[in-house]
DNA sequence: TCTGAAGACTTCAACAGTAAAGTTCGAAGC
DNA sequence: GCTTCGAACTTTACTGTTGAAGTCTTCAGA
């Protein structure tokens, strides 16, 4: 039995991919579409790789964003809504919501400005502190496996050339907004 | 007035975020940092690039998706949802309601396949073909502009270095299932 | 051929995000 | 000191994804 294509055929690899690409439309660089295609899969096992980790913590990834921006915003530790959103690429709707929940967990806390009483602050509690802490320990390992076969040479080159990438769309797409949604 | 830190800050630069990074968790190396950060953000713009794209198309990246993983799979053009949504990284139950819109708007064909009455066919249709061909110049176009600044030769070591990472991570999590989030 | 088990898809209820319409407060002009 | 405008957040209704339960078909064994 059995040329049958196959139903049970599961995700092509990035070379049969590229090839696949070759073949149905040839005004494709290879070269940079397999730069664009592995960077897409690299993010999209990176984010598995950090769901499975952030899990184990009771978070989810969307959960640890908001942590990371807290803590990573400095000393009193605090931002507004609307700048949570904006460094997120979240609608302000979408923060309010995820602080919701967040509140409601124990990750963060929720009070009003008293010099402002329009504006709220989110600051960070204890736990969610740690629970950050414990999620940057998982990641730094991962990241540094993650990186294990390429020599300190080849970090900074590859960092320097993707920091130009970013340079580039970064200019032509001031804006951070923008809607997401996964790609392959 | 005004030693107020700020309410009105937008998000970081990637060199900010190196040193907030440095100053908040140590043990991080910050050349590792910067390319794990460099490769989110490029995804999180480039997502949003090719939304605009696919927007004056009238369809959304993850219909785009759908017609690319039935393109790629060559001659038939067919696929059953279970085989789309592995491809796709999405649940079965996402890829039913996902092929029903796409069947709505006339993108997508489903069948029942006659040899297996539990299994379902999807092809492409003439509209969703057309409408991946224009997706795909558009995407070819933004993405040349995007890589512009690279010599050929560093494109190649780019895609070079970036398929051995990929590699760590597929070998490290060989299936391909997992949820997803944006990350930063 | 009947029965049980497994596979492939769908349905359903709950959750997360978006857009657009509210609220509420602060600041500027009259 | 009112009134109007605008900013910051929230609410509401809708869209899309998930996980779990359900349906239908095939296949293997009795």
């Amino acid at each position: 039995m059995a040329d049958t294509p196959g139903p049970g055929a599961s995700e092509p690899s990035l070379d049969e991919q590229i090839a696949a690409y070759q073949r149905e439309f040839q005004d494709l660089d290879p070269q940079v579409e397999k730069v664009v295609s592995a960077l897409s899969r690299l993010n999209r096992r990176m984010n598995v790789a950090y769901g499975r980790q952030t899990a184990e913590l009771g978070i989810s990834n969307a959960e640890w964003e908001v942590l990371k921006a807290l803590v990573l915003a400095g000393d009193p530790y605090r931002l507004g809504p609307g700048d949570l959103a904006k460094r997120l690429g979240l609608t302000p709707a979408a923060m309010t919501h995820r602080i919701d929940r967040m509140v409601a967990e124990g990750l963060v806390t929720r009070e009003r400005d008293e010099n402002n009483r329009v504006r709220v602050i989110v600051g960070i509690t204890e736990e969610g502190r740690s629970k950050w802490l414990e999620a940057m320990r998982m990641a730094s390992v991962f990241e540094e496996e993650l990186l294990q076969d390429l020599s300190g040479e080849e970090r900074g080159r590859l960092g320097e050339m993707l920091t130009r990438l970013l340079r580039r769309v970064e200019d032509a797409q001031p804006d951070a907004g923008g809607r997401l949604s996964d790609l392959d």
